[in-house]
DNA sequence: AAATAAGTGAAGGCACACCTTCGTTTGTCG
DNA sequence: CGACAAACGAAGGTGTGCCTTCACTTATTT
């Protein structure tokens, strides 16, 4: 007991950290990752100091907020698996995940950026082999291009952040043209001169490993 | 005699120019528009102020560099205006713009950007100009699809910005993956659904002169 | 060769973001 | 209720990038 109780926060403490929560999850969707602590802060009407003693780094912070957005991730790839139609499953999940990046400016990031953390990592492979799966049925049924893979996948969330970059003020549907206009390409049907070759996953992997990108 | 004399810079002051110009072009090819201005002056050997001199602002140097880029997208797109086959010339130039933006950050950020200068802005119109004619000749010619128009590009060059942003350093060639499949999807036989609408030319303008992105 | 206009670079001021320290306040438990 | 561990926040130190100032140097002109 005494043990648990020490493992609680303080009233106080817990309401604070509900809300650094509350708007860490707002900053980050609107400025993205790489938003100053302090206007988290700031947003949160507690002293910076509250916050890096509650979260030691911004990788906790963006750890604790990410957690939830890569379970939704999870979410669609495996429900996905689930749809009737093979090519329905596979268009809804890349349409829905790239609307998970135009609705916020961190998840945009955070889709095509590894994180040195296993709570953000393991849910993305988790994600990444239910995509893979939703592939290969797509590829069996003849309706999604035999050359696709997952990592095209990322190549098109990348593609996205880059679009949503640019227009997600300003022109906040255009990111659905880009993405119609891919999915077009993805049929099996349209299949033209064949493709360069898909990037390895490890020099991919690295890329989003490196520092973030343009950021 | 003496106006034209005093136009001139002094000796040293025009090496110290060719110096700093030098450094400025290979600084923002490798690290982008954003490259601190005294890693610049560091690069070219020259003291800060220097630099401050000859150039007031970052803009002013920006502009003096990629008035060379953009004449190469003017030659590039009015090129393509010459060549035999339709199609050829429009996916060509697709592939030679964003070749570009493979091979130079700087130039990656400044395709998709608007400036204040019109030295800049002339020749980007001049080059858009261009395109769009381009495109109008594949339409008719019944090779690209009738959706596709000139802001379908600038969403393409966004996009491959997306894709550089993260795999420049480590999968160079990744872009060339991106391109193929959207070169794919762009082939007048191989309309699927209608797409999503296109941005408006008001709205993309919008959002290339916004603050850069990520960055 | 002297006069002078132009150019140079060391040093510093400003703004911002990161992160820490430390004296004060406040829940919580006995 | 009183004591103490925990949490709070004002203030400050560090680093970095922008841009300017000013005392000194150097090319050019006559």
């Amino acid at each position: 007991m005494e043990a648990c109780k020490r493992r609680r926060l303080r009233r106080d403490a817990e309401i604070n950290r509900e809300r650094i929560m509350t708007a860490a999850r707002v900053a980050f969707r609107e400025r993205g990752l790489d938003v100053p602590l302090e206007e988290i802060a700031r947003r949160a009407e507690v002293n910076i100091a509250t916050l890096y003693r509650r979260f030691p780094d911004r990788e906790a912070l963006i750890e604790a907020i990410l957690a939830d957005h890569m379970a939704d991730f999870v979410e669609a790839a495996e429900a996905a698996e689930l749809a009737d139609d093979p090519w329905e499953a596979f268009a809804g999940l890349v349409e829905h995940v790239c609307g998970m990046q135009a609705a916020d400016q961190g998840v945009t990031e955070a889709l095509t950026t590894c994180f040195p953390t296993a709570a953000l990592e393991a849910p993305r492979a988790r994600a990444m082999a239910a995509v893979d799966r939703v592939i290969e049925r797509a590829r069996r049924a003849g309706t999604l291009r035999a050359d696709f893979t997952g990592q095209d996948l990322i190549l098109i969330m990348m593609a996205n952040a880059g679009v949503l970059g640019s227009t997600r003020c300003t022109a906040p549907q255009a990111w659905r043209r880009l993405i119609g206009l891919i999915l077009d390409a993805c049929r099996a049907d349209r299949v033209g001169p064949p493709l360069p070759p898909a990037p390895s996953t490890k020099d991919l992997q690295a890329a989003m490993s490196s520092a973030r990108p343009q950021r």
